[in-house]
DNA sequence: TTGAAAGCGGTACCAC
DNA sequence: GTGGTACCGCTTTCAA
């Protein structure tokens, strides 16, 4: 079709090997440390001609060579690299900008990002995967593979977790920044807290605020959400104790729940047994599976019962009645890009912890 | 608080380089190539005395030595890595599931799987990155990136596209499989094609069959949206195409939207203006927002217009009323998983398009 | 201005 | 049974 600028590479035998910087500088007719420094521009040592430099990228770009990854960490020492653990949960919007923003930070900065899954052996012996969902609750991440690549750091997203011995495996292997991100506060690791607690708390302390007092937390039936559940339930309790006293107790119903309409269904059939005038649906997806059902059920939203999500979605604010919702708000990924990039700078210093997160109650008309 | 079983590792200088099978052979007095046999427990190449194999395995473990990848991949050549492209947009859940699928098949089949983003440099000279929202349309790989790591495959994934040249570059660098998911056929690759055509064609299609003549399609004003747009729209047309005739033409009109509420009210707005009985929104969350916008401007679903998204989302069948979709079933990440590991094992074949994707249409209230 | 050569960490052949 | 050793591809000091 469109003209090819330069027609890709002379094609090669498919089955030769991938040239090397020695077959650029046979080439070229120089040696091999020459078209190293031409090739990159290694200002400071050596001053070569314009000529040799020009016939050195000609021959690289006829060669189509491109240097080799492996031998030149192995050589450097180091990587710069950056691993950052793949979720293995659908991950929401949310997460999906921050990482991508976050990786494009670092890549600016000079790192090359990869995302490893958290492998599936490790710690916890979870047999076979019958479950479709995840890797099990908090999946532990194979830390040897993480290892073995000599990353110049290590990110643990969430629902990843490292052990105090997966920081030292890493550490050992000269990984200079090793950062969790989430709620658990590992040894040795630097951390970006999210205390998924503040959700919790924000949602019920809301709701305490429009007058409720028996108050309903789902809590999904997913497995592999455990690390978020947990946290925002126990928020959701601080927020009880806090908002109760003054005659009147919060009481707080933990309901589980499955992303399923049926589940929804049950749960709303028994809805009027369960006496609750408020609930804090885990996120927006389940309150809005939950108030569907509720509504299918008879109960009104929000005279019967006031319902709140998290994480604000776009497609919560379209229901009927729009959604309240707890919106948390992730330090940007260039942000966080700066914070790995200054710890691999400087990896003595001691570890210290950042919120990475600061939470805010959307409130609309379910509420 | 629990004892730990190993204490990590003996906390040794956080200065010090990590530990080499060099130090593990002077540890258990043994040379490096007793200590290459012991850890990887090549049979074939020479039997070692129990005692041998546990002085240096107790060696290797007081130690924390984890072998050097870099310096393994350098010495055999290929790196068994499969690196796929990490999505820039906020990926949904089907693509999530999929990702997560493949990936731990993969490993299981002993590969390392990372997902590497398509960098901002390439073909495309997009300078600079105003928009927040993505990296361009279809962005380019950065194809060295992933070259220079040598990997054994690689995969590129909607949005992600790779030239002709790109291909040439990673097989030119050893990559034995270069596969390409998604709408384009490029030269040398191995394609699992989803034909995002055929989702248009279909959603079309079932408003044709449902007896609306004059239909919208939307368009999103996103950027980075548009490798799968511009193919179902044309899918729409051509199914547009194919229901007319029999006295009655299908009229189609494309309907750029931004994901907003404002864009949305805008153009629900101007509905009357339009003249439409039926109108595919691109994806289920278009629809949502659609549909909402609609609504509040006193147009009836599906009486006065028929609506259908795509994907098949969850939240999308709790609409009211529910919403009509167009579901796209993938191959499963295990199948994709087996088809990469045999394109590994005999790269000689001829590069091979096999479908990915399954479109069904599930009819539901909104149509 | 350029070349020779010494490694980086592991693997695997071959000799003892 | 085990040890010596020659590589893999690249960077970088030192000499020429």
């Amino acid at each position: 079709m469109a003209d090819t600028p330069h027609p890709p590479h002379p094609p090669r035998p498919p089955g030769s090997p991938p040239p090397t910087s020695a077959d650029v500088a046979r080439q070229a007719g120089v040696s091999r440390a020459t078209v190293s420094y031409v090739l990159n521009g290694a200002e400071g040592s050596a001053r070569i001609s314009e000529a040799t430099r020009a016939r050195v990228r000609a021959a690289a770009d006829e060669l189509g060579y491109v240097p080799h990854a492996a031998a030149r960490a192995l050589r450097a020492g180091a990587s710069r690299m950056v691993l950052m653990s793949a979720p293995h949960v659908p991950a929401g919007p949310l997460y999906a900008r921050f990482a991508h923003e976050a990786q494009s930070a670092l890549s600016r900065l000079g790192y090359t990002v990869a995302h490893l899954a958290a492998g599936v052996g490790g710690a916890t012996g979870d047999v076979g995967d019958a479950g479709a969902a995840g890797d099990g609750p908090g999946a532990p991440a194979d830390v040897r593979a993480w290892a073995e690549l000599r990353p110049t750091a290590a990110v643990a997203l969430p629902p990843t977790v490292l052990t105090p011995a997966d920081v030292a495996v890493l550490k050992q292997a000269g990984t200079r920044a090793v950062i969790t991100v989430g709620p658990p506060r590992v040894a040795g690791a630097h951390s970006l807290t999210m205390d998924q607690r503040e959700v919790g708390a924000a949602a019920v302390a809301h709701l305490v605020e429009r007058g409720r007092r028996r108050v309903g937390v789902v809590v999904p039936a997913e497995p592999g959400l455990d690390t978020f559940s947990g946290p925002r339930l126990a928020g959701a309790h601080a927020a009880a104790v806090e908002g109760s006293g003054g005659g009147t107790d919060v009481r707080l119903r933990p309901l589980p729940l499955a992303f399923t309409e049926e589940s929804a269904a049950a749960l709303a059939a028994r809805w009027p047994a369960l006496g609750l005038d408020g609930v804090f649906a885990y996120n927006d997806e389940y309150a809005m599976l939950l108030m569907r059902a509720l509504q299918d059920a008879g109960v009104r939203v929000p005279e019967d019962v006031a319902v709140i999500g998290a994480d604000d979605l776009m497609l919560a604010r379209l229901t009927r009645p729009r959604l309240s919702s707890v919106r948390l708000d992730r330090a940007s990924g260039a942000e966080f890009a700066a914070y790995v990039d200054e710890l691999v700078r400087s990896p003595a210093s001691r570890p210290r912890r950042r919120r990475a997160m600061t939470v805010t109650v959307t409130a609309r008309e379910s509420t």
